[in-house]
DNA sequence: CCATATTATACTCATATTGAGCAAAAGGGG
DNA sequence: CCCCTTTTGCTCAATATGAGTATAATATGG
């Protein structure tokens, strides 16, 4: 009656752009997805090791960094286009998502028909690494607008443009860049986005373009990568957590690229590496990289005795502009 | 087969110290325990709307601020003493847990025996606003240390006399106050805590007391009242999460005072104001409160309308000495 | 009614941290 | 060798932070 599933989204940089394993189901509609598996509450006596066993089952890796997300039970949101094994039609079911980091982007083996993906293929308008991407923002925003007039109430008009401001960074709001998840929510509830059509079996009227939306997600599955995307955007800040993208060593520029990568933004070097330099983060190993395309640069390790040592802070992310 | 059960950390601040929301159970053991329900699939359609129902039910207030906090499903953590209705001995229980703040501590009505608890009960190492309190952490890092040298390779004694050191701010280690789950879960590891011998049905060798423990709770709630402190620890420094503690109108010192009882430390008074004023969180009423003992106080609101402006950050949490 | 205790609030000041930019160094390619 | 590119080193003003000192407004006890 009750099922819970595992959903992950797996995490890697391929040369400073963040990419998600996933997989594409074999269904008529052929949605792409994230790796979803039942959880075996006989077999495993954790989540955590649930996961780390039918992923290493199902693409011959094993997760290094793992962390709990949030666990997703809307009634509405789960199924239409899921039908997996294990999962019949009318269950309900519970699914607790999980984040996981690595280093490499291993090539898939086995049976498992996945793919490193870019993820703002999934999320187009949260890429502002060359600037606020105008094209999709403008139609987004045209959209966000003709659903606030149609709310019945003044009031309700006024509050719906308010929180898509505040979420976009429309009207000189800021563009705050960890609320990925807010800003995919409010398209949900506004219809803007595929899912919401589909969840309530109903053809959308719009003519929306993936361009604009984005790719939609069986399932939830959208929804769950927003908060992975939206918590490490938010983690990268508190945490060192950009190392579990990085290879053992790289240069300073690959580093930052990878953290332009996630946050969407670009970022001051020169203060990116003063920060790095205080924190004690990284040092250097002599060796040099020279298809930089300019002056070498030293190549750099991640000095994980930081996470022993004091509190052990994110890296800044001072941004450029 | 799989049971969904939802947990509350319901916090309230009763005169500057936070509270929680605790149930007695009625069986022999009568241990302490937070407020849980089932979930009930078919009659919500969210965590959420399932969890403010059975509060309103059983309670009588309406959860204000709510966030879901961690979903638990170790095996092996969440019976023994727990023997709720509908929960049968040998199903596998999954607990989602929330944290849920309130502004006023109201009377409990109804049938529902629960009581409002100072939290330090529970986590007696955890209250740094006198001080360290040496009694408590001589004792604790006496047994953390016989618990490393028992570990049977030197290299494990070492690490985990080093995470002893780390979660305790021990050896010139800096106290990190958010870290309170990592702290319960090492002693729970280290077994200095009740509930790891009641777990694995065994009597505890070691002559504990509960002036150095804590009090124990059902189940793994101690945990999730562990984990909910850290959150709002955490939280409170980029959100500004305090205010849904406070009543409408109060004065700058009892706002303080609640930091304080939050982070279990003392904050220096004109720093801490300081930043509230640069954040623009509060304006004055004009009102005084004049049962200060001193000089009467203004009466401060917080300003709403902060959530929507810019980034809204937490307030900020300035150490004294 | 004055001295004293107690709390609130207003300023000050040295030191760190941050944002923004310039300049030199070290490669590769014509 | 000059030009382009990228790395790396350094400067400087603006701001934020940590730690105090000083003054104001009440209550209380003699």
């Amino acid at each position: 009656m009750l099922q819970v599933g595992l959903s992950a989204v797996i995490l890697a940089a391929i040369d400073g752009r963040p990419h998600v394993l996933a997989t594409r189901s074999t269904g008529p509609l052929g949605l792409d997805g994230l790796p979803f598996g039942a959880f075996d509450p006989e077999g495993h006596r954790t989540f955590e090791i649930g996961l780390r066993d039918w992923v290493q089952a199902q693409t011959g890796f094993d997760l290094g960094y793992v962390e709990q997300l949030y666990t997703f039970g809307d009634r509405g949101r789960e199924l239409p286009t899921a039908r997996l094994d294990n999962v019949s039609e009318h269950s309900r079911v519970i699914s607790v998502g999980y984040l996981a980091l690595t280093p490499e982007a291993t090539e898939i083996g086995g049976d498992f028909d996945a793919v490193w993906r870019d993820w703002y293929r999934y999320f187009p308008w949260e890429d502002h690494r060359d600037g606020k991407p105008e094209a999709v923002l403008e139609d987004l925003s045209r959209y966000l607008k003709d659903w606030s007039d149609a709310a019945c109430s003044n009031n309700e008009t006024q509050d719906r443009w308010m929180r898509a401001c505040l979420a976009f960074g429309l009207e000189d709001q800021p563009w705050i860049e960890e609320r990925v998840l807010e800003r995919y929510e409010l398209l949900y509830e506004a219809q803007i986005v595929p899912e919401s059509w589909r969840d309530r079996r109903q053809d959308c009227p719009l003519n929306l373009t993936e361009r604009v939306t984005g790719v939609q997600m069986r399932s939830d599955h959208r929804r769950i990568l927003a908060t992975g995307m939206s918590r490490i955007r938010g983690k990268i800040k508190y945490r060192p957590v950009v190392f579990e993208l990085m290879p053992e060593t790289f240069t300073l520029s690959a580093l930052q690229e990878t953290v332009e990568g996630i946050l969407g933004l670009r970022l001051h070097k020169q203060n990116f590496r003063r920060a790095l330099e205080k924190a004690r983060f990284v040092e250097g190993t002599g060796q040099m990289e020279t298809a930089t395309g300019g002056r070498p640069a030293e190549l750099f390790r991640f000095r994980r005795e930081i996470l022993a040592e004091k509190a052990a802070l994110g890296v800044q992310t001072p941004r450029r502009k």
